[in-house]
DNA sequence: AATGAATGAGCCTTCATTCAT
DNA sequence: TATGAATGAAGGCTCATTCAT
């Protein structure tokens, strides 16, 4: 009984801490970060301001944590896509898009964050995309390498090259999709874009 | 006399405020948006905290001002390099080059100040990038059609969304610079990314 | 057995009070009045914070509390040393050293807590010591009205100028005892302080 | 000009600190350390809150250059009594009156202030208090080898050790006025207390 | 009796902006 | 024009105390 509620305490200690989570990505995706303060934090998750340091030691906690769930996400939801087994360039027509879709579920949240924060917090925060920046590209220029062995793509390409070359359109096209540059459905935007890369801009 | 007078002020006045925002720049750049207090751009600039509002009505117009600086600059030195007459791969890489010469020659000032804007000073920029980002994808579009019409690109291919393509790929390739995930000389990188979305992935 | 019950309750609220007082004193002493938390005192303790409240009324009455065990002990190990039967100069030896052997024993205590008080506990304290003081000051007088009577003091000695001489006394010298300013064995330093102002400086 | 409009910079800047002190000085008096707020200060000085921090880095330093004001008081007012010519036991008696008169005059920011003290601060002032000590000790011990080869002590009296109880006495009867347990004329009561230690309580 | 999560008042400090000189 | 002292709003954080369980 003592162990059901100590289970019992932590659940609802991660709830909490989900809630104020959440809380504190609306408050940051409406007001941004320097305009949005602890109690708004605190009000909109039906707190104390109090309680907020019950769960998270700081201001700059409360975003590192918010930040952590969606690089997670993030990496979950494309990296995967590049390592399938389906032609190379159904792939990447899906890695584009998997990157604009991401943005588009969190494009208030990253609106504001990923331009106001401090000093320190970039620094982690650009640490933690420049795993997922590797993992990409280290993922595209394997699945590059078999695709060149298997005479998929041409004989002459240097994946590494290439590998990178497909991040950096990713997040191209993920940064001006934020900005709102790039409207229309998210699957035509990756098609185009993907036939075009495929085919290359070159008269054959 | 009184009319030369006038010049006269006005030249002096110029040139506090071009001194002004030179020391806004490298504070900016080196302390960050938030950790540049109005005083320390007095100081860098030799002046007393009160002169800096006798040119500038806030911290938020002296930052304005600053990015206008930059994003002249930006347009200059990329746009009229896709409308040369060269072959088009050529200006493609020069291009590319173009976006991260001038990331590098900004990196403490980007670095900084595109993460830390406030709501409405965001807007503002973002509304400039963006002209900047239409008439290159304009100014490309137009360089595809012609290279189409010419023979020198793919018939089948989509001058729209390959002169996207190629605006989001730059852009991408610039973000990854300023990360530090972009090491080594600019011209290596332009080339080969070039080279790679000229003869596209694809094997023929 | 309704009685016996009563009993037993007492004697475990009695013994909770004397662990949080003695939680308390540890905590004062070590991290001082203001750096001491209530949560602090619970933890040393082995209670919930919540459960301190059972107990006292409020932190400062936890801290009253405490002090008053140290003045019982104080009054105790000092008051009758004076009302003794030996000869007056080795009570006076005696009583200085009293005062330094209970400085040196609290010494944690007093260094943090009696510079720490807010205003109104440090005038119930001080009301405390007052009368400590006067029971110190009315003792000497006392035995040294009785020592004139024996001519074991000077004729024309003043019993309560000089009880109050060496009670002032005493309690400078445990203040810089306090402060670290006298160091050495207790003993020596009453015995020769002692010694002073029993011959008194003038030459005779 | 130049010159006289810093100097005249310097001294309102002189008189602004002074204002400052004056009224942190009474509020720490009237309300005692953690009593007194920065606003408190501020109103009593007649500023705005902000301005308190034009010339004090922090509330910290404000207590702490307030302090340095008395100790460089204490030890002016008394060091020199110790070592001046007239007889021994008539420096003795100013000795203690002036301690007792400086108590008197402070009597309100010392029964707080030294009482309520944050651990650095409280390091810091005791390392000044113990210079004045210091000070107050070699004098006397001076003064007293003096005395005692003009013979106007006795022969067997240690300098040391009456030094040191001079000046313990000094910081009892301090302590003990500030506290209210010692009322009188000031004259009085050194006269008194400076009779029974000259005297020596023993009969002879 | 015991717990510890929740509360919220309160304080120090920063800094953009103003204004008297 | 230039100065820089003065302003005061605003916000992050602490912690004594309460209360539902």
């Amino acid at each position: 009984m003592s162990h059901s509620r100590v289970r019992k305490a932590e659940v609802v200690s991660e709830f909490r801490r989900a809630q104020l989570l959440e809380a504190a990505r609306e408050s940051f995706g409406q007001l941004g970060l320097a305009g949005t303060t602890v109690d708004d934090i605190a009000r909109r998750a039906g707190v104390a301001k109090g309680t907020v340091y019950l769960y998270f030691k700081s201001k700059a906690d409360i975003l590192e944590h918010a930040m952590l769930v969606d690089h997670t996400r993030l990496r979950d939801e494309t990296v995967p896509l590049i390592t399938g087994d389906g032609p190379l360039v159904d792939r990447l027509t899906a890695f584009l898009a998997a990157g604009l879709v991401f943005v588009d579920q969190n494009r208030g949240f990253f609106e504001h964050v990923h331009f106001e924060m401090g000093r320190d917090m970039r620094k982690r925060t650009l640490q933690q995309l420049e795993r997922i920046f590797h993992d990409q590209v280290h993922a595209w220029r394997t699945a590059l390498t078999r695709a060149r062995r298997r005479g998929e793509v041409g004989r002459d390409l240097s994946p590494a090259a290439a590998a990178q070359t497909i991040v950096a359109l990713a997040s191209g096209l993920a940064k001006q999709r934020i900005r709102g540059w790039l409207p229309g459905p998210v699957d035509r935007i990756a098609a185009t874009t993907s036939a075009t890369i495929w085919r290359g801009l070159a008269a054959r």
